[in-house]
DNA sequence: TTTGACTTTTACGTCAAGGTCAACGATAGT
DNA sequence: ACTATCGTTGACCTTGACGTAAAAGTCAAA
């Protein structure tokens, strides 16, 4: 079986645009097959695709992701090579975390701007 | 007392430009005040801009911040305003639910790769 | 066979978020 | 008086991540 997407049938479903994987593809990021000039894209496409989505959503930019997929690829198996990624993976981390220590925040924030919003409503739908 | 802070001494801090800060001024996100031309930041506009910053780091547009920023300072009166905020808040409630759960799935996967790159470098560590 | 839906490449356009550069003013130190 | 440091405005430049339009090929249904 080993079922194809076509490339519209994976913008549907992930909310993208044809332009977008076709340059994530120039950009080094996918390789679909092709029959003809036509891509083809495997379940395997698929789940990259969705990596690298949920990458450009926690804002990593291009550049960034195509890293980690390097990575992922080919891991390095020089000494000095593993320290430089294991020390940038760490670096990453510390980001991550701040993120979403500012995300926590925010959404405590929100918390409070919806109950301010209820109790507002509340005076207003008394008054009425 | 009420100190002033200078711009430089902003961009020091928070490690930014004074391009950035002047940036968010003609933005109209913060309105320092003056003496002559010289901009002169308050307390108050520093933790503005902490929180710009944080809006910043987790994805947000200027054109978000402003909004939220805009909420902040005259909050909607009217009940049809009212709910329309609530469900904007709704839906970036949503989003940054969504982003939380990629930072941390991320997050695992880092931990994935540092332990690979533990034990990759024991067994060179080894060898040698 | 014509219509419609899908695909391709090439190439220029756009938008946000600043960067960079020029030209200048105010103030302080030597 | 000269230099450094810090401040200003204004204008154009850059970069990332696509959007959009042109021109054309493929394939199935009506």
């Amino acid at each position: 079986m080993n079922k194809y997407y076509s490339i519209t049938e994976l913008t549907r479903e992930f909310g993208i645009s044809t332009r977008t994987l076709r340059f994530y593809e120039d950009e080094g990021l996918i390789h679909p097959e092709r029959r003809g000039r036509t891509r083809l894209f495997r379940p395997a496409d698929r789940r990259l695709i969705q990596e690298i989505l949920r990458g450009r959503r926690i804002g990593f930019t291009i550049a960034e992701i195509r890293e980690i997929i390097q990575v992922y690829k080919d891991p390095p198996g020089e000494m000095g090579q593993l320290q430089l990624l294991m020390s940038r993976v760490e670096e990453k981390r510390e980001e991550l975390r701040q993120k979403r220590k500012d995300i926590e925040d925010t959404l405590a924030e929100l918390d409070n701007v919806e109950e301010a919003c209820l109790t507002r409503l509340a005076e207003i739908g008394v008054g009425t």
